[in-house]
DNA sequence: TATGAATGAGAATTCATTCAT
DNA sequence: AATGAATGAATTCTCATTCAT
């Protein structure tokens, strides 16, 4: 079976969202193979006929949920005419997307975090994607002229990611008692006056 | 002994020195309580005369690395005459000492954040000095009219804070091939415009 | 595989004659897990898909034996017509079982009475049923008016227990280097006379 | 220093008074030495000047205070005119000691038996002189004439010995909610009925 | 494909004892 | 005689992964 017979499975996904819901519910250090496998309601066994290692469940689950993450913002992103406007769909996006899945953000936020430097280095390779649209929109702002000509697009990206991952990840720890959704406005205040760069 | 005197003795300084160095060069998963005994030039025993247990050690050695942390930037900007210097300081020193302190770089930005939930909440604890400082200086500089009069404090320290984090562990991750103090300036000045929020 | 399948499985059954024999031979304080799983020709981590933990070996083991110990006497009993032959049957299968199994003697006699304070509760639980079926002895036997009217079976019982126990125990220390079933008429004759208690 | 000067010693005894309280309170696997040393007053180190080591501080308390109690039971029944009167004696006098010293039942009754094998051998040397007490007074019965001609000295002692132990032993279980002294009149009875023996 | 019983490597911690002062 | 800081050996249990069925 080819890697994509396998990702298209009904299986493989029902794994991973079977992890998602177990680290979630008992936290990175507890989400025992048997207990996603039992989860998924399938033997301890079958995991490894569409995963590789345990790792592997959790770079895939990574993989799937940024990727579709990534993707519905850059769909949201086609309909922007301009880079100001983009950057406010990303960080409204960047919350909505949290918001609406609360197992989704304890394990992305608090979880994997917990993960060994290794896996953290492939979490890296699949979070390129992100960084990339993100440097893109700052690119094209400064070509419109909504960014200060000589922002940094790395530099602002790390500006961009960091305030949106502390964010999230403080709303987390607060157990999102409060709106995230409602933060986008002034969030995104604070980093178009950073980006516009008037000094 | 006494807590006080344990904390004071030139032991409790020597292992949590050994367990830096140990950590940042195996790793957070492979950092036996022995490795850092042998390491310190003690007795795996010894080792329980000044911790409570393992997680002590991480959680002291957090403690103690962030309390000097903290207090350098304090005594810094002390001799700042407004928020603008303030801010100006704190990007400065964040990056400079982790700039001057690689092994601490490592242990900090990428292997304690392995460490487990409960470890974690401890660390955010010690944080807490961090966040009321950097909060502090938002309010001071609202005050002095040089940040927005609806800059949210605690929005801003959230980005304040996400942007440095997100810079160190990007340098960090990199190898520290780029010079991390360089980027002070435009960090400091895409902040600062942020914090204006002249739109 | 449910708790009632695992106690009639093989291996479980097989761990715990394994425990005997180490015990037996090696000691309580040096019957290392490690030591009964080899001897029971299981890996280690197998013991634990059997037993809770080191001590729930221990615990069966105790319920296990004493258990069957129990029956054997409760069996042979049936078939006696008063308390006097019932009595003379108690003590004559108590001796006579602890000198056919040479391993549990040593093991029930000598190394489990090192268990700590807690395991020695649990041990006492399981020894209640044997304590009851002499109490129901010594009682038959007062309404049969072979046992004295005033005779408290509570006494009487710990004397009758005492008694067995300490000669098994000298029995297992001097080594079993004299015949423990020849005493069987002697003692009897004891007991039994003290429970008549013609003064 | 010679043996004797250190058994005479204040500190030899106090370390041993020490032993039996922390050993009543804390049970056996939690008296540590540097308990021990605490609740005496002493060093971790001054104990080994005055034992050879833990087992040592054992084996002597066992020693010293079962020869108290043996001596007193002997100086008691130095005044008997009879055998039957010392059995009495003996009987009571095992119950009104325990009675006594509640510490000491618990250390001597529960707590000492969870020592290691070899600790055990030591202690029963020491008993070796209780058990000639009793050995000798039942010879003597029988030449008396008032035990059974035929009484095999050793199967009594460990009828005698087994049965008062079992009852002590009991009476700590049920931390010593009833009056165990009350108990040496039925017992004795039953006991001399059975040394008596006749059928 | 699917199962699940079996495997076995790996690490924190305690505490009796020592010995320099 | 007395101290008490330092030592270091020794053992249970978990869980990712395999493989016979």
């Amino acid at each position: 079976m080819m890697a994509l017979d396998k990702k298209n499975s009904q299986k493989y996904q029902l794994i991973i969202d079977a992890a998602v819901r177990v680290i979630a519910r008992h936290g990175y250090h507890h989400a025992q193979v048997s207990k996603i496998a039992k989860e998924a309601g399938v033997a301890d066994g079958t995991i490894y006929l569409y995963f590789k290692n345990k790792e592997d469940i959790l770079v895939s689950l990574f993989r799937m949920k940024m990727g579709a993450f990534i993707s519905t913002i850059k769909e949201r992103m086609s309909t922007c005419s301009n880079a100001q406007e983009k950057l406010q769909q990303i960080v409204e996006m960047h919350f909505r997307q949290f918001s609406d899945q609360p197992d989704l953000s304890v394990v992305m936020q608090l979880e994997m975090r917990q993960s060994a430097r290794d896996l953290r280095i492939q979490i890296n390779e699949v979070l390129k994607m992100y960084v990339h649209l993100m440097e893109d929109v700052l690119q094209t702002g400064k070509e419109e002229g909504v960014f200060h000509k000589d922002l940094d697009e790395k530099l602002g990206r790390q500006m961009l990611f960091g305030t949106l991952d502390e964010m999230v990840t403080n709303w987390v720890m607060k157990e999102r008692k409060y709106d995230l959704k409602a933060l986008s406005r002034p969030v995104y205040e604070m980093l178009y006056a950073g980006f516009r760069n008037h000094l």
